[in-house]
DNA sequence: CGTGTAAGGAATTCTGACACG
DNA sequence: CGTGTAAGGAATTCTGACACG
């Protein structure tokens, strides 16, 4: 019940099989990931790792591309609505901050 | 619904990750599917693939083998009920067609 | 029988860079 | 901005064999 390591989400993947199952260049999936799009574990070689939720999320956001998202738009729907709501706080604080100066 | 495609059945893992799942070796696993204990897919370049389903199939032969079965034991155990019937049935016709000689 | 290991090679993956746009 | 590619190297995996038992 409390166990998360549903098949889903364990890191067992390749990049070259999650190539395959999305039909996104390898390329394309390192990138995505220099754009803090997904984020999959490393091998104690440093070779990546994703799960199937990963390649879902990869799927996701091939169709976004396609709609001529730009990644940066991505990221922002791709977060958390906890997240999203700590960094405008944090925002807001920030701006508070720096009125008082 | 008629998808059989389901995570447990993509044969997606890597036999090092096959090998930190399961705590078995690589030689093994490769063993096991020497005797014909499992089967792995192969990747393009000859690289064995295998389905979270493999991986309890492998950790269920460790059992086993720990218990001191023999492959060849954990092999017939393993086979799925009609397979046994055919291969029953066809023993019995060879049986059969033997006696007529 | 089941498994470890060294051996040599092939397939896979990694990073940083240049290119185009 | 997003992606292809050639480059050189490192990590991963493969097979067949010898060893022990």
């Amino acid at each position: 019940m409390a166990d998360a390591s549903s098949y889903k989400d364990k890191k067992v993947i390749g990049i070259g099989i999650a190539s395959e199952l999305t039909g996104l260049s390898e390329r394309q999936i390192r990138y995505y990931e220099e754009r803090k799009l997904i984020f999959p574990d490393r091998s104690k070689g440093g070779t990546r790792k994703y799960s199937f939720a990963d390649v879902e999320r990869l799927v996701d956001i091939a169709n976004k591309m396609e709609d001529g998202m730009q990644t940066f738009e991505i990221r922002k729907e791709e977060m958390k609505q906890s997240d999203i709501r700590s960094k405008m706080l944090r925002g807001q604080l920030n701006a508070a901050f720096k009125m008082r100066k």
